[in-house]
DNA sequence: GTTCCTGCAAATCCTTTGCAAGTTC
DNA sequence: GAACTTGCAAAGGATTTGCAGGAAC
């Protein structure tokens, strides 16, 4: 079985541990290898599974835990949604922003430097400085919106 | 005292608890006047405080019930910010998104037709149909900005 | 009278924390 | 060995729910 993980990736986990005086672990890396596979949006429970695949013994606290060390360590972003937490990787990745689809529940990101202008210009109007925003649209996806008028599902 | 009430929204709260064959109850009302009267974005906890002046006797629970009715009725709607939700005034307004000073909480309302129609063209792009959207801008405003370097303040 | 409300306490759900045992450096 | 990690169980915080007594229709 092919064990490759990102390298770079894991390097910079290596060197925030290191420079916060912090251990590696089996656990840690079980968890960083799955999140960096799996490269979507996934819930705290989700990556819990995906982990005890390969480490049943892993329980969902050092999930909670090494979440929060990844975020630290800039390998990893939080993403609000409505009732729960999603996290995505965010290593070298550009600002984007995302479309959840209320039916299948999928995620789609778009960047819109337009839309980033706007808000810096109204937020430059009142005086606020910004430091990050939340934008999310929620709707229905296209494979959702074609099978709900489908003909064998109309009625 | 004063105990005046947006008549209208009032009416349109009775309307609604008849249509649905629901009861109108002190608590009830005393809520939703309590609510109209703050104008300001309001968690739980805010409104169970200010109701609670008046009525000491009303609970936590009705609160919450009572809020899901007001958004059910188009009186209210639900601020989901990062930890918690808080309520505002729905009724008749116009939508708009948010501002949260991350120093004093201070929110601050905006809108950018501009910005929704972006949204717009980029969602047609990718098929999504848009129910809603969260837009919610973090950040530090012109007081707390001011305020952190005032010469006083610095060190 | 029947149906709906209310407040309390208990139950949930998600996340964090205390602690004793095990690991890493 | 000292310092950090882990998993479990318990604690927290926010919101919901079951229920018995009370109010509205």
């Amino acid at each position: 079985m092919k064990n490759s993980v990102r390298r770079e990736e894991k390097d910079v986990f290596d060197a925030y541990l290191a420079k916060n005086h912090l251990k590696r672990s089996d656990q840690r890396e079980a968890i960083l290898d799955t999140f960096l596979r799996s490269d979507r949006h996934l819930s705290v429970d989700d990556l819990l599974q995906l982990v005890q695949r390969r480490r049943p013994d892993i329980g969902r606290t050092t999930i909670y835990r090494t979440l929060k060390l990844l975020q630290a360590a800039g390998l990893a972003q939080e993403l609000a949604l409505d009732g729960e937490s999603r996290f995505e990787r965010d290593y070298k990745r550009e600002h984007h922003d995302h479309f959840i689809c209320k039916s299948c529940g999928a995620i789609f990101e778009f960047t819109s430097p337009e839309i980033e202008r706007l808000q810096d210009e109204i937020a430059a109007d009142i005086g606020f400085a910004i430091e990050g925003h939340r934008h999310q649209i929620y709707g229905f996806c296209r494979s959702c919106t074609a099978r709900s008028s489908r003909p064998e599902a109309r009625r």
